[in-house]
DNA sequence: CAAGGCTCCTGATAGC
DNA sequence: TGCTATCAGGAGCCTT
């Protein structure tokens, strides 16, 4: 589950091995990866031969590769399960290969005889996905104009975010969850950032105080920091990075995914609950619900 | 306009 | 054995 560390790792590996090169072909291989590029896989396809691939930009979990030579980049989003995978040609497709790009300086246009690599889009869920877009005159593709900086962002404004919240009539885990106020917190962020800071997840974001904002952004780009710093997360196979190494920061989490385990503060057995369809890990110690009634 | 709920998707796993 | 239910969840979209 890429949250914004993972696709930082994601990043650097495109700029690594992506950028740079001339696109030579597309094959889009399920149309649900192209779904939000309005012109379909073959102008999908088609956008993109011919063009070098400027260097590899990310705003939250967006990631996206300017154009040379044109107003557009190629947007991508990892979704659940995507993953960018710089692969030899010739290696055996992925289960749920969906999009495989090549390049020219590579396979039969080669002048070195080295093999290539190709980058290919894989993902099961398919959640994710490939797009063209228009920029902005900011060089941001269009369609995530309304995204916020992220944390990690040097122009983050943390006053702004903390008048923000307390404008907002919500709770704090909706909150950072929402990308239009603070952008790249998931779920296991969300929870891990939470703990570090024992916070409520139900805690209702006009109670913040400016120390208690400045502190929960500064454990939100703590456990950031340290997730990028192994390379990002992995709870099962489905996330790798760009060259198919998978994070081990799992191991690091301190409530996300731990049931009935202790907590490592005060021992007190995590608790999982439903919310939103999904779950909320906290220490009911730790991180005590907030007095004012809860509606429902 | 803000807030919150619904929905898309596939595979692992649990329960009967 | 084989079926069904549940869960994982980002974010666009829709309703209130």
């Amino acid at each position: 589950m890429p949250e914004l560390p993972e696709v930082e790792v994601v990043r650097r590996g495109l700029e690594r091995w992506v950028s740079g090169r001339t696109v030579a072909s597309v094959e889009v291989l399920h149309p649900r990866a192209v779904r939000r590029h309005l012109g379909g896989g073959e102008d999908f396809a088609a956008r993109l031969k011919g063009h070098r691939i400027g260097v590899a930009r990310r705003r939250g979990k967006y990631l996206w590769l300017p154009l040379d030579d044109t107003d557009a980049s190629i947007l991508g989003h990892l979704g659940m399960s995507g993953q960018l995978l710089v692969q030899p040609e010739g290696a055996p497709d992925e289960k749920h290969l969906r999009i495989r790009i090549r390049f020219t300086d590579s396979g039969s246009g080669s002048a070195a005889g080295a093999p290539g690599t190709e980058l290919r889009f894989v993902d099961q869920r398919t959640f994710g996905g490939l797009s063209v877009h228009d920029n902005t005159p900011d060089g941001l593709p269009d369609v995530i104009a309304h995204i916020a900086r992220d944390p990690l962002d040097p122009a983050f404004d943390d006053a702004a975010f903390h008048t923000a919240l307390r404008l907002r009539r919500t709770t704090i885990k909706r909150a950072l969850l929402d990308q239009s106020l603070i952008s790249g917190v998931g779920n296991i962020y969300a929870d891990e950032a939470l703990w570090r800071s024992r916070l409520h997840y139900d805690r209702p974001t006009a109670t913040f105080t400016r120390p208690r904002s400045y502190e929960l952004l500064g454990h939100v780009r703590d456990v950031m920091t340290a997730a990028l710093d192994v390379g990002g997360t992995s709870f099962d196979s489905l996330y790798v990075d760009v060259n198919g190494e998978s994070g081990y920061f799992d191991r690091s989490l301190d409530a996300y995914g731990r049931e009935g385990e202790p907590c490592r503060r005060c021992g007190t057995p995590i608790r999982r609950r439903p919310w939103m369809n999904r779950s909320s890990y906290y220490c009911p110690r730790c991180q005590r619900p907030p007095r004012v009634a809860r509606r429902g």
